[in-house]
DNA sequence: CACTAAATAAGAATGATTACGATTTAGATT
DNA sequence: AATCTAAATCGTAATCATTCTTATTTAGTG
């Protein structure tokens, strides 16, 4: 099952409604192998949709990360999104600055941090590296 | 020397004029070991200088951070600031989310990533690790 | 004291994001 | 298939951080 098929049955798991705007949206995402700013989304969406507001995109993208199907950053100012990879398990990004898109990091620095934070409660993290990918570079 | 002083002879040196507002700025993140917003840095600035425009503090805050004098960083939408700590060495922060004081962390992930990065071009990259520290904790 | 480039003030403009009332629609129920 | 209801969407306005523009002021120099 592709993952456009997987994120459409993940939503009806869940119990919300299968409307062509929120299919369209997992449709551009599963094109984009890429972090991508919502101002793409609402233009690729107004080819089809002209008068989607951005109130339709918005609530769906945090409804999408809300329920981990997309990633969410902040690249420059902006937010950024891409379908979840993988099966769930933890990882980072580097994130090309040019085409936006990324490649998997393994390697999680935090595993080599307990002693250094004795102390502190840590709740989040975040690990990215950006740069020209090798189409780009 | 104190930060405060050492800041202010840096930019004498690089041929910026002192302006009160510009001395203000600096005794403000000289006065707060943390992560700033520029909201905030406007808001005390204000007492002093009720009419001080937010170009005033948004040029500052720039020139600041090009003359390395400030470490600039983005947290929930928006940017946040503070003096620049230690020697000039490479290092990274964990940050508090209740009070924004920063612990100082000298490792970096980047040092044994060289391999898994073949034939990409690392432009930058960013390690933070948000939390609370021991006394908000 | 006069001069000039740099810095600031005041406020408008921009751009992303959020909010909201009115309308439409998906999916369940009859 | 017709009805119902909560969820979703639209259209638009509001908000918020940031940037820009023009006129005025000021620091530092001669």
């Amino acid at each position: 099952m592709n993952t456009f098929d997987l994120a459409l049955q993940q939503l009806k798991e869940k119990g919300y409604k299968k409307t062509k705007q929120r299919e369209r949206i997992i449709e551009i995402f599963a094109s984009h192998d890429q972090y991508v700013p919502a101002k793409k989304i609402l233009q690729d969406m107004q080819e089809e949709f002209p008068s989607v507001s951005f109130d339709t995109i918005y609530r769906n993208l945090y409804l999408l990360s809300r329920e981990n199907m997309l990633e969410a950053t902040e690249l420059e100012g902006e937010k950024h999104f891409r379908l979840s990879c993988g099966t769930g398990h933890h990882h980072h990004h580097f994130i090309c600055t040019d085409c936006g898109k990324t490649k998997l990091i393994e390697f999680c620095p935090m595993e080599s941090m307990e002693e250094d934070l004795k102390g502190y409660e840590v709740e989040n993290h975040k690990f990215e590296i950006y740069g020209k990918c090798p189409q780009c570079g």
